[in-house]
DNA sequence: GCAAGTAGGACTTTTTTAGTCCTATATAAC
DNA sequence: GTTATATAGGACTAAAAAAGTCCTACTTGC
């Protein structure tokens, strides 16, 4: 279907804010403001946070704010820290693919199209959502 | 997960073989050399003559053919025939949404961002698959 | 000590995608 | 005009992925 997932979707909101905002916030807080399930927000959070685009201080006045400035923040990295796979087709790697591997003969310009798409995606930042 | 779905990525395969050998072929034909499953085929080839793309000949030495030279299918009139949505968020018009339209504040942004994808998956033709 | 936070495992539900099965209809060849 | 070979298409099942929920543990400022 070509589509985001909420967790990208609700991953940018929460960046958005951050950098809107320009100051450390608690889950509780975007979720609310944004209507967003807790839980969930505080996953998308978590995994932000590995990744190494938030850092987060726990405890009474803890919260998460941004490591990197927003226009240092392109949409791919987002996408990438929250979705297990973001390839167009199950085509990952060059070697290993789908079991129509040995047949396939759209492969190599499926690759290509990636690549467009990595670029795009690389090309907007947080900043560009404010 | 932002990926193309099977039905697309067969539906590019079948009309890559069919600008290939220039002819027109049948879905067994396709689904053999291909290794694709013949039912789900064939109501891809359904769906890519109702779109315009194809045109079909029932009764024995049937078969379907391309209606247009391959340059000018692009990608994305392939994933508009094949897709129900095709929208990189749930926001389709300019007017209805999701719940959380109230209090989105990414929604302009997301809409530029789809510009862009489709801008990529119009300027990547048939012609180049093969 | 306790309230306010993050960290994270385990789970259920919902939605979407992929795949299958079956029947009807059209038509060229004989 | 019968038959084999095609497309047309409805209905269904199975599998995979995404979305959402629940519960417990740990951290820390007051
Ligand atoms: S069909 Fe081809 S492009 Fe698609 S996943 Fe398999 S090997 Fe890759
Ligand atoms: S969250 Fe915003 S951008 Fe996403 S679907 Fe809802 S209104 Fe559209």
């Amino acid at each position: 279907m070509l589509r985001l997932s909420k967790r990208v979707e609700y991953g940018l909101v929460a960046l958005q804010h951050l950098a809107k905002t320009g100051d450390v916030a608690t889950v509780r807080e975007i979720s609310d403001e944004n209507s967003i399930s807790y839980d969930l927000l505080a996953k998308i959070m978590q995994d932000l946070k590995r990744d190494g685009v938030l850092y987060s201080s726990q405890g009474v006045r803890g919260g998460y704010g941004l490591m990197l400035a927003p226009q240092e923040i392109p949409v791919n990295r987002v996408v990438g820290a929250l979705e297990e796979q973001s390839s167009i087709t199950e085509c990952t790697s060059e070697t290993e693919c789908c079991s129509r591997e040995a047949v396939c003969t759209i492969k190599g310009p499926m690759h290509k199209l990636q690549e467009q798409m990595e670029q795009v995606l690389s090309s907007v930042t947080i900043a560009q959502l404010l």
